[in-house]
DNA sequence: TAGTCCCGACTACACCTGTAGTCATGAAGC
DNA sequence: GCTTCATGACTACAGGTGTAGTCGGGACTA
């Protein structure tokens, strides 16, 4: 029995952003604005990309409407049209669900116990917990 | 019979799990061994997939290597070849790699204020917080 | 022993992704 | 005006993924 095809959106509306996406949209979010060729040249170093394989992740993220864009003569201009914060919740919230089971502390601690944090980041995590406990 | 080839160093790279194997991964998990029909049954709150479906995700996930197979009679025993933790680890790496250009701490405080941490998660997290910052 | 059933193996197929190549068009230059 | 060039639009294509359908063969049944 064939099934119509499912609309993906993952109890979401907009389609999520896959990796390669991931990287334009970290340029986008760190300038404001940009014209497809500075995201080219600012992906240049972590990516050796050509700048078509840019353009169609621009295209893509535009369909997707996370990414907009203005005729600023010859060029577009193109912009983040979701925030930063908003697309790492979302993907957070959807990481936590496939790859935890939804329980959060297990991965924390894998990264408290990771030696991936500063002391500094340490010290304000442990406030943060402490804010947290008292508000209960 | 055919076994599956063993996985050789635990550092060989295989091809990451995708959203729908995460979850029969996480039922082989829990119970150590099962059919694809134990499987299938396990899987039947959570999704309504066919049971065609959970078998071509096993097969898949024999293929990666991640899962292996005894016959007993006539089904197979399918079991998970690599550990949880291991798979956690390296999607959480990835995930922060892609979603947060690498700094975990962010994402930790944002999970924290979300709420979704017990109050006895949030002391233990509070000590282990404790006793990894003595131990820098 | 012929039919039926259940299982794994193989096949299907549309959409997404990574990674570009080609086309058409408007500005710029001759 | 005609040519050239850069740019966005459209096209390509293989491999992964979600979601099954079909096939062939051994086990059970009448």
């Amino acid at each position: 029995m064939k099934q119509p095809p499912r609309p993906k959106a993952s109890s979401a509306k907009r389609p999520p952003i896959s990796e390669a996406e991931w990287d334009v949209m970290h340029v986008l979010w760190s300038v404001e604005q940009a014209t497809a060729l500075e995201v080219v040249e600012a992906l240049s170093e972590r990516r050796s990309w050509s700048d078509r394989t840019v353009k169609t992740l621009l295209a893509r993220l535009v369909k997707k409407r996370v990414v907009g864009y203005r005729s600023a003569g010859k060029r577009y201009q193109y912009r983040a049209l979701v925030t930063r914060d908003e697309c790492v919740e979302r993907e957070s919230s959807s990481f936590v669900e496939r790859v935890l089971g939804g329980s959060v502390s297990p991965l924390i601690a894998t990264f408290v116990r990771s030696g991936k944090l500063s002391k500094k980041e340490i010290r304000e995590l442990r406030e943060l917990l402490d804010r947290e406990e008292e508000s209960r």
